[in-house]
DNA sequence: TTGCTCCTCACGTCACGTGAGGTGGC
DNA sequence: TTGCTCCTCACGTCACGTGAGGTGGC
């Protein structure tokens, strides 16, 4: 009495909506582990699916198995986590595709018009390969430079960063007045010189501040941030590993940058000085 | 004299961004083969990059080596039809991208709110992936009818389709005409088996018919056409194989379904009727 | 002569698909 | 007793990565 329902490899597959090769391939993992009838074959019971189920699932957001077979024995990493690297690697995926579809459809365009050869094609695939690239490369730089940024500045105390806050807003002020000195006399030199350290506190080593201080490549980059930019505040402010407070700074820098009179007698300072 | 410049397979590897690695798995595949130095060492020429070049830009698109191969070799298909299938091949890859990312980004918000367990955040991974999937079936059914009723008004005459388009629009008039009517009668149940016969000779077998007729179906695709309806009317046109008359009766034959009280009537004939 | 580069096997990756060859169950 | 289901190997997939073990070149 009270004998429980189960079910052979094939049913319970089908049950499922999976492979009976999929399910002894669970089993020899230790992923889903039936009973086993006297005569060795694999008995399924209904409390089993609920465990496929959540396999299939977790697979369905691209976990690989091993993974998974972590995942429901203990999580090492909480589940948040987990989620959240994974979210991001799919969207890293789908960017990649995205990029190769439109490469495809500039090809595609090109072969339709005035009788273009494949070999033409092929090029404009290269061509637009390379462009993209490009992109990748700049927006890799700068995201790395606003993270080194926001851990620099997390990293702080409330303290010191109101100073470097005020000390930057000053010079800014100092700059602006100065905007049609000569950069090559003592005045321009000593504020190109209070920029220089100033970046230095705040981006730390040498290919931050370049990374930032590029104005074509943030041009280039703000053009485009739809792609690196998340969508919703929130995510952005924990991407950047800490705190609201942190991705202000960042807002209230990028903000003091943008002035261009500001930026182009801050090279013209640079270049009389070698 | 006029010895030409080579490369070693590292500084080749090298020159075009590739593992040295890779270029021997071409070598192999003869892909890419470079001439051999008197002591077996491989030697790649200048004219080699260009053919590196073109591997690598078929690779990004996500062409396999063998098909890379044959279309170096000599296309046994149009290279547009190869990049129009892998587009659409990447296209679908992108699409199941964007399910997973919606269902972990789902799952992360109920992990977030009211302190969720990761087994709810499971759960609600595999709702959505049910409800995405019963979604991809939908439009692969109703694109297959779509794809058969436009083939099967491309092999039609001229004359034959303007006389199907007229027994349509009478079709839809009359039932206009008879909508208060006892869906019993005979006078209902002969505009039935005129709407029958019409879907039959446009859509042929009944599946392709069920599908088109079933309301909530329509409803809830047009609702996320975004998902499978190309965003121009040029391709759209080439999917469903055959010019833009064909499409512009599916237009037409879309646009007569839409009134909702001629579709209660007819359902209403067919419930009376068994 | 000593590093350095290059060479050729050959196994591993990932989630199964696909036979091959054999045995118990209804 | 005859099909039918199930079982366990074990190779194949795809584009290389990663040693292992050995030899020519500057």
């Amino acid at each position: 009495m009270n004998a429980e329902r189960t079910y052979g490899t094939a049913a319970f597959a089908a049950l499922a909506g999976v492979t009976p090769r999929a399910l002894r391939h669970y089993d020899r993992l230790g992923l889903l582990r039936p009973t086993r009838s006297s005569t060795g074959y694999r008995r399924y019971r209904e409390r089993d699916l609920e465990t496929l189920e959540e396999i299939v699932a977790l697979k369905f957001i691209g976990l690989p198995l091993k993974q998974i077979a972590a995942i429901r024995r203990r999580p090492e990493r909480p589940f948040a986590q987990v989620l959240r690297a994974q979210r991001e690697a799919l969207e890293v995926r789908r960017r990649v595709l995205t990029r190769a579809v439109e490469a495809i459809a500039a090809a595609e365009v090109r072969l339709g018009s005035t009788e273009g050869r494949s070999a033409d094609a092929i090029r404009r695939i290269i061509e637009v390969m390379h462009v993209e690239q490009n992109q990748e490369r700049l927006i890799d730089t700068y995201t790395t430079a606003l993270k080194t940024m926001a851990s620099r500045l997390a990293a702080m105390s409330t303290g010191e960063r109101a100073t470097l806050r005020q000390e930057w807003a000053a010079l800014v002020e100092d700059v602006r007045a100065a905007l049609g000195e000569d950069p090559r006399r003592p005045r321009a030199q000593s504020l190109l010189d209070r920029w220089l350290s100033l970046q230095q506190a705040i981006a730390g080593g040498r290919e931050t501040a370049a990374a930032v201080s590029a104005t074509e490549l943030r041009a280039e980059l703000w053009a485009r941030r739809a792609d690196w930019l998340p969508p919703d505040a929130a995510r952005t402010a924990e991407d950047l590993s800490d705190a609201s407070e942190a991705l202000a700074h960042v807002r209230a820098l990028a903000a003091s940058f943008a002035g261009d009179d500001v930026l182009a007698f801050i090279g013209r300072a640079k270049a009389a000085r070698e």
